[in-house]
DNA sequence: CTCGCTGGATGAAACGTTTCAGGCGGAGGA
DNA sequence: TCCTCCGCCTGAAACGTTTCATCCAGCGAG
């Protein structure tokens, strides 16, 4: 069925080393040779056999992306920015998806470790250190965090600012006018709802504003971001803020939908202001304003220190790269002409 | 650095093969025996080599999903119903993106097949015909095809009834009295999209209704259903559809979205309903009418068709499993009352 | 004519499993 | 007492590559 190096050989009339030289090595083959081994493979539909040659070379080129969640555009496209390094470096990237589950995490590392990829991608469910990985990176799997705790020695890291986000969408409302404003997302103990909170909470801070409304959800999702929006509608007037900032565009759309269905304009009324400008965020029915970071980039950087790893271990110093995110606005945030 | 077999052997002082029953049949090991091979192998921090362990078998225990576009909402949550099957059979799913790139697409094929994936789901770049999956198959690959061209003898398929689909949108608008709709979504030549006006169409006509002014799109978008709208706002009044169905839901967001900044009232104007009733359907400011497709049920089922064939290919015998949508129906094609 | 080289091909070892035919010692039956 | 069976373990073969030491033929230099 599955045809074999050594059938090929056969009836190309070589010795089985030949053939995988003509695999690997072309040049040093004689032209008249490969072509006939390149004519048997042809006949015979040869395929390479990946587990035997992994097995000889002890190492795949597969390199592995665990996501906290498949369906988030965020992940999806760190993911395109990943693949479109690796897939450039001649290599292949999988994706697992741990749904943000942590059993489901470690079965995923478990098969990786396994299967002895060559590198490992990964924002892990839980923050912190993490014994499972740190036996990987002992074994010489280099493993990369994406947008999780840098400044760890051992491993790379890649991630955003999310102090800067919250800061800029912050400051983007007071210059707005708003002084009254409302911080809604959770858990707040995930540390990138923590980090554009606290950055938020800087920024306002500095200009003598007040501090935030905080309105905690359970987690980050249009639902959730509903429910806070009916909460804050309900406040009595002199409480309720001019202007909200959603930890993530999930939420902010949420709000969206409910502050309209109360009768509230946005941004007239109330001002929104979301995270990750995600492509729905330009397409609402009114264009949220949005802490855009760069997704794609952070994918391909993770993926280029996981290569440089990868292929050159004793040199390699590690590295936390942190990019600035910046600010999407549109209609969400700007106040109509009075 | 990565401890075999052999070591462990050694160290818990018994022969190699001993050490594989404990791994793989524990039970015909006597109780200390096994004890002090577990006991080893955790000292040594072993962990198998699966490059060899798929050499010896000849086949893999990971079965791959090429989709045409990760970003996509339904295709991750096929994915995720294929996950939640072949995890429960103890496989691993890896995902593969061709963002219905052809060549990509090949290339990843390539690599699936060196790799001897132990079966493959896949919605092919191209309708029709594939020399390259029908290769596959006949090396004993199990192939399932999602969500493409049905009735192919030689291999499986699962697949959304898509002129049902059309239907179903087509019949609820008529019944809300409108009598002028359009269809909005392409290219037409896209096989869901040609299947979904189909039946439009043929309700309609059963109806005695005129058929839909038909508004082709180069692709499914939320930037060309809002272009697409703009042109149906420009008609003249008395050519003006009072509805609009998408062939999906993106298309469907962007054309609410280019309503509502003409100033036309959605559903009181133009009544709308889209397709696939992703997340953000529901979530949209105006909540979205949508022919809803069992997305993780199509997973689930092409995988366990997949792990059938694979089981027990002298026995299986192919099939074409076609899923019924349904309409979820929400405010934007609700008339108010009068 | 011989020696040393060189381009090109060969054959065997090794990678880490799984599997399977045997081997061995002890217990039970004749 | 001898034979058989059984439970447990062993050792070697096989999977399909890659790699490396080796070999061979031809050829130019001395």
């Amino acid at each position: 069925m599955a045809a074999s190096i050594k059938e090929v050989a056969q009836r190309a009339g070589v010795s089985l080393g030949t053939v995988s030289n003509v695999l690997n090595r072309p040049d040093i083959v004689s032209p008249q040779t490969r072509k006939r081994v390149q004519e048997a493979i042809e006949e015979l539909g040869f395929v390479r056999n990946d587990s035997a040659r992994q097995l000889r070379a002890g190492r795949s080129r597969t390199v592995a992306i665990v996501v906290l969640d498949v369906s988030n555009p965020f992940f999806t496209d760190v993911v395109r920015g990943a693949e479109t390094v690796v897939e450039g470096a001649g290599g292949m990237v999988v994706v697992c998806n741990s749904g943000g589950d942590a059993s489901r995490e470690h079965r995923h590392l478990d098969v990786l470790e396994e299967q002895r990829v060559q590198g490992l991608l990964v924002t892990p469910v839980s923050d912190g250190r993490q014994p499972r990985l740190d036996r990987m990176v002992k074994r010489g799997i280099p493993v990369v965090l994406v947008d999780r705790g840098a400044g760890l020695a051992d491993q790379c890291s890649v991630a955003v600012d999310d102090v800067l986000g919250g800061r800029l969408a912050a400051e983007h409302l007071a210059e707005r006018g708003h002084r009254a404003i409302a911080f809604v997302g959770g858990p707040l103990t995930l540390r990138q709802v923590a980090d554009r909170r606290a950055g938020a909470e800087a920024a306002l801070a500095e200009r003598g504003l007040p501090p935030p409304l905080v309105v905690e959800t359970p987690m980050l999702s249009v639902s959730t971001g509903r429910t806070a929006a009916d909460e804050i509608v309900a406040l009595p007037a002199t409480r309720r803020p001019t202007a909200i900032f959603c930890a993530n565009d999930l939420v902010a759309l949420g709000a969206l939908q409910a502050l309209t269905a109360h009768g509230l304009r946005v941004p007239d009324d109330i001002a929104l202001v979301g995270y990750d400008d995600i492509e729905f965020a330009a397409g609402a029915a009114v264009p949220l304003s949005s802490v855009r970071q760069p997704r794609e980039q952070l994918g391909r950087t993770a993926a280029q220190l996981l290569l440089e790893e990868s292929t050159d271990p004793e040199t390699h110093e590690h590295r936390h790269v942190v990019f600035q995110p910046d600010l999407a606005v549109r209609q969400s945030s700007e106040r109509k002409r009075r």
